[in-house]
Formats: C-alpha cells, sequence, structure tokens
DNA sequence: CTTCTCCATGGAAACGATTCCATCATGATT
DNA sequence: AATCATGATGGAATCGTTTCCATGGAGAAG
C-alpha cells in the first residue's frame, strides 16, 4: 500500500519546479531537456496526475454523469454501452445512476452529481422540465437522450412559437435543441393547428437532445399494419413514451380511440397488467404496437396467457430491436433504434461542447419485418 | 449560473469560523445554539459541501467503482442495478466501466480509478490474478463479483495448500476469500488429487467474492438431465465460465468427453458460432447446457438454424434467469442466480469494510423448470 | 478565591494540482 | 555596446474542505 507519488517528488527528484512538471506533462512551453528529464522522472516514478487536485484547482469534475431508469432494461443497457465507449476514449469516468423512473430519485442523483461536481450529464429523464431547472441553472451541460422531459405546464400563457415548418431533420442535415426537436415530432402545434394535449404547450429547455425518429418510426410501423388489413391498433406504453404516443395518435389520425391508448407505470407487472387490461377490453384490437422492449415483453406474456396467438389473433409490433426479439416466436417485427449510436453521439456531443449552445440529433429508425404480424383475422 | 456557496460564506454568515461550521456539518461537538444557527444559515444558502475539497483533504473519494464486461448482457444490467441500490442508499457515486471481457481494457480502467483516486472496486473480472496486483498494491479495497480472475500459474511450485475440506458454505454459515470459494468449488484440488486445470494451481489473491453456488447449480441442471435419460450432455461456456466449467466436469464425472466442452470468446457471434460449431460436429449430444444468457440464445439461435427442436431433439438448459427466458418457446429451463441481490451484497461488502479482511459470500442458484428439457430422444 | 478541567471555538495547515506573475538568461536589434 | 523582446523557469496563490492545535471562558473542585 505505498502510496503514489505527486507532483512535488517528481519535481524534487527533476531538480525543477513544480510549476514546470506541471507544464511539461500538460503540453506547456518547456525546454527539450528539461521536459526529457522531467518526462524521464516521472515514467521511473510511476507519477500519475491525482486526479482530486487537478478538479478542485478548476472547480470541476472531469468526466460525465449518466442516468437511466433501469438498466435492467436492454434498451439503456445498449444507449450506457454507447456513452461508455465513447467516455474511454477520451479517458474520461462516467458515474452512474439509475433512477428507476423515478422523478425523486431523479433530483436526488442531480444533486448528488452536483456535490460532485460533475457538470456534464447525459440523461433519460423521469421528471419534468421543473426536476431539470436546477441542473441547468447550476451550469450543467445536460444532453437529453431518448426522450426528453414533459412540461406540467403550469402555466399555458406561452404562445405557440412559429418556428420554420422544417422537413425531417436528419443526422447531418443538422440538429436541433428541445423544441426543433418536438416541433419535428408534431408535439409543438403548427401555428394554426390546436395543441395536441398539455405536453404541446412545453416551454422547451434549451437542452440539446439526441433522440430516434419516434414519429417516423411510428408511422411506418402503423403503415405496415395498415396494410395488413388491421384497423383497431392499440398503442402500449410506458412512462416518457408520450412523444411516440402522440406519434402514435398523429398516425392513425383522428378520431383517435383513447380506449387503444394505454400506459403502465414502469415496472414490469405494471406493464403486463396493462397489456393484459388491454387486451380484455377491447378483444376487438387486431394490432399492439408497444412502445418499449419491456412492454412489448408484457404483451407477448399477456397474449399467451390469454390464448391469443401471434401474430394470428394480434399483430405486435414492439419498439427497440434486443436480441432476444429473434428468439421469440414467431419472432419479433420491431422498430429498431440505435441505442449504441444514440449513447455514444450523446457522450460526443456532452464532452465536446464548446460552452456555445450544442444542436441535437435525430437518428433514424428502422422497421425490421419479421413475424409477429400478420393480416387481420 | 450562479456559483454554489461555499463552507466560508456559511461561516461569515453565520458568524462562526470555518471550522465550527465543518464541525456542526460533520456531526462533530458544537453548542445548540451555535448548531442551529449554522444549520439555519446552511439550508438558507442552500449550502451543499462540495465532495472535492472533501475528497482532497482525505486524499480519497467517496463511492465506488463498477467494472463489469457488458451491460448489455441482462444479467450483468442486473448486478449493476443490484450495486447501484445500494450505492443509492449510502448516498455514493458509482463510477461505472464496461471492459468487453478485455483485460486490456480492464488494466486502463483500474489505471483510470487509480487516477480518480476511487479506492472501492466492484468487479467481474476479465483480466488474470496479475491485472490485478496493481489495484491491491494501490490499497484499493477490491470486492470480485459473480467470478473472479483466473490465475495464469507462471510458476507451480505453489504446493496444494491443504484447506479444510469444508462443506457447502452458505450465507450465514459464514463467508469466503477467493481461496475459500476456489476449494468449495472443487477447483483447488484435495490434498491428493490431480489438479483439475491450470486455474487449480492459483495462488488466489486476498480478495472477497460475491458468487452464486455454480458448482451446486450445474451440479443440479446436469443431474435434472441426466434423470431425463441424457448421456451426451455439453456445455457451452464464455469467458470467465471456467468454473462452470470445472463443476461440469465434475459433475458429468470422468472420463469428460473433451469436445462436449466448448468456449465462445464474448461476442454474440462467437457464442453463435460456438454453439453452431459445436451441434454439428455432435450430432449425437442430446442437451446443452449453456454457461451464461448469452450462450443460452446463441444455442437457441443455432439450433433453430439446424432445425434441431427444443426440446425434441435437444434439450437446454441455460445459466442466468433473465426476462425473456419465458418468451422463448418453449420457454427455457434455467439455472437462476440471483444478479441484483449479488449486486447488492458486493456493494455492501466493498462499503463496510472496516479496513479488516473481509468475508465474500455465496449465494443459492435455483433451478427453474420450464419447458426447453424433455426425455432423451 | 484559586486552580483545574473541559468544552466550544477559530486560525491555520494540509491535501495535490494549476496558473499567475515576477525573474532571469539569451539572443537579436539598433 | 546598450536595450529590447522572447522564452524558460520557479515561487506562491488558489481551489473547498477537514483537522490539528491553541485559546478562552465557564463551571467544578479544592
Amino acid at each position: 500500500m505505498e502510496k503514489r507519488a505527486t507532483i512535488k517528488d517528481v519535481a524534487v527528484a527533476a531538480g525543477v519546479g513544480v510549476a514546470t512538471v506541471s507544464r511539461v506533462l500538460s503540453g506547456g512551453s518547456a525546454s527539450p531537456a528539461t521536459r526529457e528529464r522531467v518526462l524521464a522522472v516521472a515514467a521511473q516514478l510511476d507519477y500519475r496526475p491525482s486526479a482530486l487536485g487537478r478538479n478542485l484547482r478548476q472547480r470541476r469534475t472531469g468526466g460525465m454523469g449518466l442516468l437511466v431508469p433501469d438498466l435492467t432494461d436492454t434498451f439503456y443497457g445498449q444507449l450506457a454501452e454507447g456513452v461508455l465507449a465513447c467516455a474511454r476514449s477520451a479517458g474520461e469516468p462516467v458515474v452512474l445512476g439509475s433512477t428507476g423512473g423515478d422523478p425523486e430519485q431523479e433530483a436526488d442523483m442531480i444533486g448528488m452529481l452536483l456535490e460532485q461536481s460533475v457538470d456534464r450529464l447525459i440523461a433519460v429523464p423521469s421528471g419534468d422540465a421543473e426536476t431539470w431547472v436546477p441542473a441547468i441553472r447550476a451550469g450543467m451541460t445536460v444532453v437529453f437522450a431518448d426522450r426528453f422531459p414533459v412540461e406540467p405546464s403550469p402555466e399555458p400563457p406561452a404562445g405557440p412559437t412559429a418556428g420554420p415548418a422544417a422537413g425531417p431533420v436528419h443526422e447531418g442535415s443538422g440538429a436541433a435543441s428541445v423544441s426543433d426537436l418536438m416541433a419535428l415530432d408534431g408535439i409543438a402545434p403548427a401555428p394554426q393547428a390546436r395543441p395536441l394535449d398539455a405536453a404541446s404547450q412545453a416551454r422547451p429547455l434549451d437542452v440539446p437532445a439526441v433522440v430516434a425518429d419516434d414519429r417516423a418510426g411510428i408511422r411506418t410501423a402503423v403503415r405496415y399494419l395498415r396494410g395488413l388489413g388491421h384497423k383497431r391498433i392499440a398503442f402500449l406504453g410506458g412512462p416518457g413514451h408520450d412523444r411516440r404516443a402522440a406519434a402514435f395518435r398523429e398516425a392513425v389520425g383522428a378520431p383517435v380511440d383513447e380506449e387503444l391508448v394505454v400506459f403502465g407505470t414502469g415496472s414490469r407487472d405494471s406493464a403486463y397488467a396493462a397489456a393484459s387490461g388491454l387486451f380484455q377490453s377491447r378483444p376487438d384490437l387486431s394490432a399492439v404496437v408497444a412502445g418499449g422492449n419491456v412492454l412489448g415483453e408484457a404483451a407477448v406474456l399477456a397474449a399467451r396467457e390469454l390464448d391469443l396467438r401471434v401474430p394470428k389473433d394480434v399483430s405486435l409490433v414492439m419498439y427497440d430491436d434486443v436480441p432476444w426479439a429473434e428468439l421469440c416466436s414467431p419472432p419479433l417485427t420491431v422498430i429498431a433504434q440505435p441505442g449504441r449510436d444514440m449513447g455514444y453521439r450523446a457522450a460526443e456531443l456532452v464532452l465536446r461542447t464548446g460552452g456555445r449552445k450544442q444542436r441535437g440529433v435525430v437518428l433514424p429508425t428502422e422497421l425490421i419485418i419479421r413475424g409477429s404480424c400478420g393480416p387481420r383475422r
């Protein structure tokens, strides 16, 4: 348990001042002779600068925080892997927190990160915009991934911001802040249109986000199901799937049968209950779009329990292409979104923020057709 | 972006010295009057002590590191959730790293954690014992989870340590260091027996570990399969499954058909290749024990590809009870190990290390019989 | 009334790095 | 030859906390 060498030890051993050592090690100016000597001594002493001292001096911790709802959900596992990959190549540490989808826990974690002076954060948010104000105001660089906070809209005075009626903003073509993304998703009303729901009244935080093109993904899935003859299509969502639900409502078009849009609360049990309830209360439905892989899992289970065969009795499209989707029988047709890329991009974004406003990214989804959808019975 | 109040601000505002503030906040002695005043001021200023200053002063970061091979593997997701749950209740941060099963990346991560002065680490190790020497010697408190490092045994002079021929060491009955656990698993040779393999020559690190009772788990599975009439049973493992493989060899008993013990290298592709190769090269096998859920997944896929029906043509038992095991058809019979508990216990262990040697824990496994095993065809 | 003890208290050092600033040497320019 | 510009260098301040130590006052014991 020998204690590590400090910069002072190196300075003494090399016969220079600590300032010089610091400069050599962080690329400042120094004469070739000194540089070489210092480097040699440092190597010989196996010196590694302590992040503690540096962090204190610059009043910030390197690295980034990562907040996800549940690591047991394979999709968030993929997303985390992406973040970690980027962080690793940058040599930065990642502080992880799992919120369980609970805004309160999320707020706690934010507080903890603040205490640690972690000033960069990637989050799959569970709380509303309110929850995120403290983090932003404390000067954190935040990037949302997979989704962004819903706005409880305590006061509706904000007039609809007439954004440019943008076509799909895809990778390269540019990017988007939360407001742009909402507009893109058709959640924010077009200047003359009526708001779709309360969330549309959001005064969005000015935070970049990396999300999948849910609108297109859902639309494609719904069209596909329609093409198979399905009329009564249900949406099974979980917390944070508001955008997907909105996209679903838009895709099926008015009038929306609200009984066919149901939500679980996040746990597997609740997802199962929601799925089972849906199947039982509406035996007339012939297809389901699950807003996430946990919901999809629940749907398969519930269908089996009720002796509904897939796809004969009910067709199923699930969000997230997880490895086990192929193992089901029949293999599940899915809306794939690039979880790993999403994490990687978010990490890139949060790392190389030059201080200026960063723009978000929308990644494409892909409908992968396997065997869980068939013609309407 | 207002900057946070420091202890000095609080001191001034409360009209006391910084030392007093520190004492009040960390439970030192102070008069009730002062205590109250300081607390009030601190609350009013929304003061939160900076972890940076504290860490530097006490030359250690709070919290713990967590190193897993792959968060995309649901089991490690469960394990991580357990660790996070414990850390959360202790209010400690967790620094996460994913090693991809690569010893080199693992070593890098250890170096990074050292640089961060993270002195507590929970790891699912990928490298050999050698890899872990630096961490131990640097004074880190390490707890292994799920498995422990294999020893390459560069020098075999170490005589077999005649440990007490212990019965199963279960929770409560006590615990174990790496050496005890190895003995428990029958990997370390009984005094007169021949070593099973190179790993048996290990001079184990003195590091506690939280593992499942692989020996019992595998034994139960093999007996179950035997009971169904299976004679040719194969083991399909991945990196780090050496203990399970050893347990498998022991359970089937000599002579072991080594062609029926195959390993993938960690990626899903490699697992699939291993499974497919196994099925093709040995069409006479009638049952497979998969050492992990990724391997199980691969086995299901490979079997389907080769038109082998489960369980008609081949029976399958998989390690890890992941949610999707039930979704397969037939639902998979599994050896369940409590991933979440494992993580939680490991975190407890690493947190409340009183400096003394800690003892490890062996958690029970459970054979959950579903539908993937049938009588020998 | 004196002395002793104990506790609350605040000043200051320490932790290990970065960075400002002054100093000094060297070489170039007039 | 004198002055100036440039670049290397080291001392010292700084970050925010904990902790050591000295001080001072109050109450107890003599």
